[in-house]
DNA sequence: TGATAAACGGAGGCATCCTCCGTATAAATA
DNA sequence: TATTTATACGGAGGATGCCTCCGTTTATCA
């Protein structure tokens, strides 16, 4: 007799788990180098499971690739975390950015991936933006608290900036021009 | 004897001036439908064409694109050049910009279609700036010289709101959005 | 240590990609 | 106009990817 609600359930299989963490890191490795249409044979192949495996977990091209996208966010919400405990509050700022163009630029994927998110599910629309908003206020309050950068710009235009950046630079070697856009930014945040 | 270069040349062929014609309408229709990524089988279908001919004519899915893309952009330069004999030259502007905000909207494929010509061939992109700066220059100058638009605004930076404003918007409904903030932006530009 | 719910792998059917080459045909030539 | 020949045509076929289905395996629970 177990003690639970009408629907008793077992304990997830552990080979379960472990294979949705293989299939997760592979794809993410798969879709950095090659783009959200890549092959998801090669993900299965990767992770070293079976393609039913993949389907089983996740039965859709675009629920695999939401769940990769969401830890990628939910890594730069813990950078945000983390940075905010950091002394120079503008610095800390000027960092998130910058990891923000290094993470697109060593992921070549990403860009086609970002595009796919900006016309895709709007559930996860809203949940990146969201969590990618807090993330930059978090960063951006602190800087205004210390009377460091001006106020009247707020996370969500600073945010949509940055995507602006992204998507204006070229393919080839984009990646000194936009930590260089971010810095001119961050500067002209600065109060004179 | 023919009077020409060492490599004399025969005339193309008719069939083949007139498939590549039909290629590229089928290709406008099932991109515009499709996205970029449809099937090229069914382009050669829809154009009455075999596989085979398809492929010589355009031997890659980004050539093929690369000319239906170029031939819309085309089509927008002659609406320019046309609109700038209107009488009204802001209502000729604000007409130019509606009406890609209409090619936008009614070819859904596009929207994916110019994520792909922002991050590919630089030769396409550095064509189709080129060419959509100068329509909006042409629309533009005009209205600045009669004396009715601010003149601190250059042509590329309307370029570049126009697709920001594509980019910005989600997939359902965006229309109305669009053509709105066009408006805004348009009687912004009027002087007061 | 069995029973069994849950997960696994991969064969198989279908779609698309792209190449290759025998056939057809339009332009050139006589 | 008839013949030649350069050029283009179509589509079969091999490779790859998508996704489903189901017989087999295995982790949990008693």
């Amino acid at each position: 007799m177990r003690p639970e609600n009408a629907k008793t359930r077992r304990k997830p299989r552990a080979d379960s788990l472990r294979n949705r963490e293989r299939l997760l890191e592979a794809a993410t490795q798969i879709f950095s180098a090659g783009g959200p249409q890549a092959s998801l044979e090669a993900v299965a192949r990767q992770a070293g499971v079976g393609i039913g495996t993949l389907y089983r977990h996740f039965p859709t091209r675009e629920a695999l690739f939401e769940a990769v996208y969401r830890h990628e966010v939910d890594l730069l919400g813990e950078l945000a975390e983390q940075l905010a405990r950091e002394d120079d509050p503008v610095e800390a700022l000027r960092k998130w950015l910058q990891a923000n163009v290094r993470l697109v630029a060593t992921k070549k994927g990403m860009i086609e991936a970002l595009q796919l998110v900006a016309h895709g599910s709007s559930d996860l629309k809203a949940y990146s933006f969201e969590r990618l908003t807090n993330s930059i206020g978090l960063l951006l309050d602190r800087a205004v608290a210390a009377g460091e950068i001006r106020s009247d710009v707020p996370p969500e235009d600073l945010l949509r900036t940055l995507v602006g950046i992204f998507y204006s630079q070229g393919t080839t070697d984009w990646q000194p021009t936009a930590l260089r856009l971010v810095d001119v930014f961050v500067d002209g945040l600065r109060k004179r």
